[in-house]
DNA sequence: GCCAACGTTGGC
DNA sequence: GCCAACGTTGGC
């Protein structure tokens, strides 16, 4: 199983949006890069994410899991994007923001802390241990 | 609200 | 294929 990350502006579309949503979940539309685009299309189902909240909060607040691989995303005509869907797991009992990302040792090389605009980042096994016990989620 | 970093577009 | 211009993201 891979680990990945997704962002979201949470006055936009938050975490708890998400939940709202059940298990039927989302589907993770409006990504326009290619980078975001081919990390999303090397996702299979119960491929686990953070859920990460930009801007306001700057932190990991949940898990999610992959429900569907990738398909052409409907929101636009242009043939080139990608969306997958992804559900709600598990809110984490303590957030993890951006500076424990850049505090915590483990996560020096972590994309989210060096590549603050991509939408989609892959997430290493180790940093996925490490974000999980800071935030208060057993695995 | 500003601006640096980054990606994309399009003219050449 | 290069690169300048432009648009967007997201931390600050």
């Amino acid at each position: 199983m891979a680990y990945w990350l997704l962002k979201s502006e949470p006055d936009v579309f938050g975490w708890k949006d998400l939940l709202a949503l059940g298990t039927a979940g989302e589907e993770w539309h409006g990504i326009r890069n290619y980078a975001a685009r081919n990390n999303m299309r090397a996702m299979v189902v119960g491929d686990r994410g953070f859920f990460y909240h930009s801007n306001i909060g700057k932190q990991i607040v949940g898990i999610v899991e992959v429900s569907r691989t990738s398909e052409p995303d409907r929101t636009t005509d242009d043939p080139r994007w990608d969306c997958v869907r992804v559900r709600a797991v598990t809110g984490f009992a303590r957030r993890v923001t951006l500076d424990d990302c850049k505090r915590l040792p483990g996560l020096e090389n972590m994309v989210l802390t060096h590549n603050s605009r991509l939408s989609v980042q892959p997430v290493t096994p180790e940093e996925w241990r490490i974000i999980c016990g800071q935030g208060g989620v057993v695995l």
